[in-house]
DNA sequence: CCTTACCGTAAGTATCGCCTTACGGATCAA
DNA sequence: TTGATCCGTAAGGCGATACTTACGGTAAGG
């Protein structure tokens, strides 16, 4: 999956990665949702394309609008990357690291 | 969780990310470590006090060495949040998200 | 003590990334 | 057609970042 470079990288800069947040609890068009943030609307639309490149977010055209969604798809292979990395990353200590990521979530 | 800004931006750089990955399937000394990158070995520990400060590795003196191995807690944090991120992300979506994900983790 | 090996830090440089303003295309209403 | 709205792209500035070389400090060995 030679995607995970560019999701990753999107998801690096909290701009970006508030936008994702945004558009997950509601697709938006592009003028909406630059209206929720501190900066212009043309910096919105370039972090858009970074993140449909990067298949996290998708956009359909409606008149003259476009809405902006996330992407499940994209979404789902970088969760299957991630799961693979932390499985290889963790080998001995798999153990001990299931034990604390358990712990905090079993008790919130 | 405000670690996870840094997590992010460490595993965005493609060499980070190696070079995590590399430590993942076993701690190694700097140097030792430097000799599989096409960088330098300061490079090298520049990646490393980054990837430190973002709780993703952790290291151990044994003689001149420095021992390098990936941090449990810190990536157990990493997954905490990132799953707390899906979750809230894929709202309506869940349903077709976990499908996806499923799809070809449950047939590799 | 002196040398060697191992490593982190400092300083300098070139490239990358995020932002702004300016501009042009597309769609809809009048 | 004309005008207004919505949006993407282009160009440029400026700070962040990823590298390099040079240097200093610490530990082990002769």
């Amino acid at each position: 999956m030679p995607d995970a470079d560019a999701q990753l990288a999107a998801l690096a800069d909290p701009t970006r990665r508030a936008i994702f947040e945004r558009l997950a609890r509601k697709p938006l068009p592009v003028g909406e949702l630059a209206a929720g943030f501190p900066i212009s609307r043309p910096a919105v639309s370039q972090h858009l394309r970074l993140l449909e490149a990067a298949r996290l977010v998708e956009h359909e055209k409606s008149g003259t609008q476009n809405i902006y969604r996330v992407n499940p798809e994209g979404i789902a292979a970088l969760r299957r990357y991630l799961d693979q990395l932390w499985s290889r990353a963790l080998g001995d200590f798999k153990a001990a690291a299931e034990a604390s990521y358990h712990r905090r979530k079993d008790r919130p």
